[in-house]
DNA sequence: GGTCGAGGCTAACACAGTTAGCCAGATATG
DNA sequence: CATATCTGGCTAACTGTGTTAGCCTCGACC
């Protein structure tokens, strides 16, 4: 386990116990018996992390999304894995991630089964995919009331 | 125009010309003349800007709505506006508004015309919201290609 | 065995939100 | 009219943030 993949390690473990705003450079130092300007010797700062993280997540909610075959289970399986890593889920979808250092194909590689599922129909794809994420970002902010699931049964319901 | 209006204002005007990180308490300070430790004779701290913000952008957003007829009317117009105040939009409809401070009734005058169009049906009034929502964070932060808005018609092929 | 890079460290800076406490001027009160 | 109070500004300061500069030590390699 390299340097760099303790420190991603490290902050996802962070972002899962203490939250979102516990992600910072010296809580992360922590975690390694560390100081925080150490952290810049295999990395190039906060941003870098969060790009990291969202690599990684992004690789798992494409795996997720593989193992199901119909878009109600996809469906389910993204809202799931959402509200089972919440402050994941928004670092590695909310602000715009830079490309650049992302390694290439990893965020095809999370949309494929979904691509696959709705036979290669990009805006269908796109589609689907806003409505999950506005679904499950609304939800995690609590803008709905106290129902909504029956939400999950409209995304099918578009198909 | 009471000081806390002017303090919204400032705050808008900020996020508009310079971005959402550019909303601090001394940047608006400084738009007043003022310093800000002031500020916090009229307002609790940053959270309270945000909300009063927040309310400010439900409340033109349910406008805007409003003018609309139907749903595809209703998508077009939720997407402009968006796209013309992103900062606005992520401070308002991003992170969990407290309801407390909100004067009642806001959330509900700003879902009114949707829920309207849609006969009252909430499921449905939610998820097209979600799928509004959803369309406008990924297009704002880039996460589509260059192409997209043909889902624009999805909505519309929802119902 | 000397060189040198990898990977720690401390000190420090700019800037964030926020609090405490002071002070001037307007306003209200006797 | 004089006095008290309240409003809304101020400075100084604290904590926590990301980040940079520069030093030092240890282990690997020619």
């Amino acid at each position: 386990m390299s340097r760099r993949e303790e420190i991603t390690a490290a902050a996802r473990a962070l972002l899962e116990e203490e939250g979102e705003e516990a992600l910072t450079m010296r809580n992360v130092a922590d975690r390694l018996g560390i100081k925080a300007p150490s952290l810049y010797k295999h990395v190039s700062g906060r941003k870098e992390i969060e790009t990291l993280l969202a690599a990684e997540a992004l690789g798992e909610m494409g795996e997720t999304l593989a193992r199901e075959s119909d878009l109600e289970g996809m469906g389910d399986a993204y809202r799931t894995w959402a509200l089972a890593n919440p402050a994941l889920y928004r670092v590695a979808t909310t602000r715009p991630l830079d490309r650049e250092k992302l390694s290439p194909g990893v965020e095809e590689a999370a949309a494929a089964p979904l691509l696959e599922a709705l036979d290669g129909d990009r805006d269908r794809a796109r589609a689907f995919w806003a409505l999950a994420h506005g679904l499950v970002l609304l939800e995690m902010d609590g803008r709905f009331p106290e129902d909504a699931d029956i939400e999950a049964a409209w995304a099918a319901g578009l198909d």
